[in-house]
DNA sequence: CCATTACATCGACAGATGTCAATGCATTGC
DNA sequence: GCAATGCATTGACATCTGTCGATGTAATGG
């Protein structure tokens, strides 16, 4: 997907040199913060929640009771899956509904393959 | 994989009730610290480096020029990725040899599928 | 033994993170 | 308009995390 190609020789040569295809930092970074939204117990069970419903959309509502959490607390949660790209938010009047971004798990999980 | 399926009814209706597959709390803990050791653009690009090497393990001592961290810091991801069961350690003589788990990769990628 | 090397551990620090009560801001219904 | 509802934001706090210098520990070579 990257494919630059960094060759790095050790000077010591206690070790053989290693040819590297390494990320870079600023996909290191990104990829970190992806990952660290799925680093909370509580986000990956908000995760599950809505993916497992049987509708592909969860009212936000029905999101506070299985969490064991406070609403702020499940919003500031929800906020940060949905900044990380992993779930979509919509507001249809008073309430609030998030769904799943497959597409985003799909690369998360193609990084790790 | 898990099978528990745990019926929630919402008492309220503003929503539609849910039938969910969800993480219990034990499972989502053990994830979670799973991810928060990928979590990190230093872990991923040490990960990516044992990766990426044409040998399937890479000395100790090649890890921290690439990641421009001090010796210590190195050590302390290091150890974070071999608890978190993604790397095993092996010490040879003076140096310490590090490879890739790829079933425990292989474990969270399918979590993300 | 003793010095050297490679790595781990400790101690300390700044910054990030999870949590909730209190409050703010839309939206709905009257 | 006004009150009520659903969710977001703020502020404050304790805890966790990344970092490095200093030090400890195990292995090697003389």
């Amino acid at each position: 997907m990257t494919g630059s190609k960094i060759a790095v020789l050790d000077p010591i040569a206690c070790c053989a040199p290693v040819r590297v295809d390494v990320l870079d930092e600023s996909q290191a970074e990104l990829l970190a913060g992806s990952f660290a939204a799925l680093a909370d117990p509580i986000r990956l069970r908000l995760l599950s929640y809505i993916a497992a419903s049987d509708a592909d959309e969860v009212c936000a509502c029905d999101l506070l009771e299985p969490s064991g959490r406070s609403q702020p607390t499940v919003s500031h949660h929800m906020k940060i899956l949905v900044d990380a790209g992993l779930i979509e938010r919509e507001k249809r009047g008073l309430w609030v509904w998030y769904r799943l971004v497959p597409s985003r798990l799909d690369a998360l999980r193609s990084v790790l393959g």
